[in-house]
DNA sequence: CCAAATACGAAGTCTAGCTTCGTTAATGAC
DNA sequence: GTCATTAACGAAGCTAGACTTCGTATTTGG
């Protein structure tokens, strides 16, 4: 409920950081772009598979997507 | 595919820690028991709701159940 | 040895992650 | 102040995989 707020949040933060647009990332991670800006807004949490893909796509570990700065 | 193991074996690090068994956690968290045998084992990762639940059951913030040694 | 805890298979259900289509609204460059 | 790119947002449907139940091993610790 929190969760997948701050997650998208801290997704958005990362793509910026690394000035990719939702469209490349979805690319990257094999998705469409809808289902990324719904996961930076989040209205939903990536699949397990598909979060190791974001991973990956930002080149940061799992634990950096969940550094929450409130 | 790597990352739901490390993130089963890591569940299971902190349910040994707080010293309570699957059954346990699986009440906390809303699921049976096997679907939290399956997580451990990396068969699957938990929904995004069901991760939120996971962190509070086991005491600790998203991050730290990513956190992954060596 | 015994009991509790956990692993594991199979087979089915169901949720939420994901898609497509379409529209609107920011953002920023020129 | 127009144009193009980016992103927000709705709705409606599809689908993978999260989750369940049943049943049987296997492991662990007392």
């Amino acid at each position: 409920m929190q969760l997948k707020k701050q997650f998208g949040k801290r997704v958005q933060q990362l793509r910026h950081a690394k000035k990719i647009t939702q469209e490349e990332l979805a690319e990257q991670v094999g998705v469409s772009i809808e289902s990324i800006s719904n996961i930076e807004r989040g209205i939903h949490g990536p699949s397990f598979d598909n979060l190791e893909k974001i991973m990956t796509a930002l080149g940061v570990p799992a634990k950096k997507l969940f550094e929450f700065d409130e």
